[in-house]
DNA sequence: TCGCACTACGTACGGTGTACGTAACTACGA
DNA sequence: TCGTAGTTACGTACACCGTACGTAGTGCGA
């Protein structure tokens, strides 16, 4: 009998050794490292509960002792890759934290590019979440503001990293799945944007691409994104 | 000879109708808004290019002749969901008629709760999100700004709308296919949550939800982020 | 009129999540 | 101490997915 259960369940909340039977050959630990590394190496599709089971060594049905359903896996992997924060002493200077924070959020998310698929579709607190959460709170410490205010401040500052991350990796993730190079495909649809303004129809991004300011500055993008994010609650 | 090219293709820069052979029985149109009716129905992952061929009454191969690959079915599905928008004169007033395209999108994707979704494997510019662009540069067209920067107005204020939304429609959407009630699924997650900060390891976030400000409300902290991102732009 | 590019679509392949059944094992209650 | 209940392990099977490929019919351009 495998104990899937028939009404909802923090896949957190259950213990990680059950009190009969033989002991679990693997840790939570282990499963979410081996789905991390098919996902870093092949994109977060490849994570299947089979390639995992494989690469863990195991049959397939086996994992699911370990993971109710592939949703938990997901959580599993995004608690991992929150796994490796830094939480140095508040400094005094709540922006700074912020800041330093996000920027190692960001980071975390270039070396984890699934991450921000995972955001949306896991919303719980795993362990890992929680901590995170807990920190960034208390570099808000002596800042006058009700728990609610501090509490949409760190939702603007995380969706603000998630959000340009997930621009920023968008079309190196994508390319692959695909059969061309990632060149190709943006050549593809930068040919026919080009192609659409030259219709005319659209004036001011005509005027606007015309002035070809050159490549777009990623880092400039995300820093002031942010700074404006912090800007906007520091009256 | 199905004509799936081996070479990257925007599916906008396809003419609808070629020259040979006999004429085509859908439209674009008529794909996009029986995927959509599917997506709405039953959520996006129902959206299977068998069950759009069936919608639509045709053989499950027969729909590769319009949409080559799976992605531009949702393609088509992010533009045709993109078409309600109105495009009033702009007021003079740009804040005033971002924030009310803001609420259209807002209603949109509640509406349509699987277009959040949708944006981050999406990026291309469909006929409609080039309109939607055009429009809203236009109601920037008083303000003494870089094209660049009002660029990354418009994809803050769009970073929000989305990821505000996303957040807000997570728990119902998710629901649609879990064997259990939203309510069930809420609780078990509180109810975790809780104790969590009842062992004492979240003293801040323990003493956040002692203050327990009652239900949140949802209009008032999307205002508030819109209202924030557009103040920043504002010196 | 010829030929070719197109539409239509059935079949088939390799993949997916996971329900279910069976066997081995171990800690707990008697 | 000894069942036995609950756990681990895992093979098989089902329904579904995206889509490659082949074939037949259709109608426009030459």
């Amino acid at each position: 009998m495998v104990g899937r259960p028939a009404v909802p369940e923090v896949i957190w909340a259950r213990p990680e050794r059950a009190g009969r039977g033989p002991r679990p050959a693997f840790s939570r630990a282990d499963i979410a490292a081996a789905a991390v590394r098919i996902a870093d190496a092949e994109g977060l599709d490849a994570v299947s509960m089979r390639k995992v089971a494989a690469e863990l060594g195991c049959g397939t049905m086996s994992l699911y002792n370990y993971v109710p359903r592939k949703e938990d896996l997901h959580e599993l992997m995004f608690d991992a890759a929150s796994g490796g924060y830094e939480f140095p002493e508040p400094s005094g200077d709540w922006r700074a934290d912020l800041i330093a924070l996000a920027h190692q959020a960001r980071e975390m998310m270039h070396r984890h590019t699934w991450v921000p698929r995972l955001m949306s579709p896991v919303y719980g607190f795993s362990p890992n979440a929680l901590r995170y959460l807990e920190y960034t709170l208390s570099c808000l410490d002596g800042v006058d503001a009700r728990f609610g205010e501090k509490m949409e401040l760190i939702a603007m500052v995380n969706g603000v990293v998630t959000t340009y991350v997930a621009n920023e990796i968008a079309t190196a993730e994508r390319s692959r799945s695909l059969p061309w190079s990632e060149e190709q495909e943006q050549a593809a649809r930068t040919g026919y944007l080009i192609s659409q303004i030259a219709t005319g129809k659209y004036p001011r991004m005509a005027a606007g691409f015309a002035e070809d300011p050159g490549p777009i500055d990623l880092d400039g993008v995300f820093d002031r994104a942010l700074h404006r994010v912090l800007d906007s609650f520091d009256r």
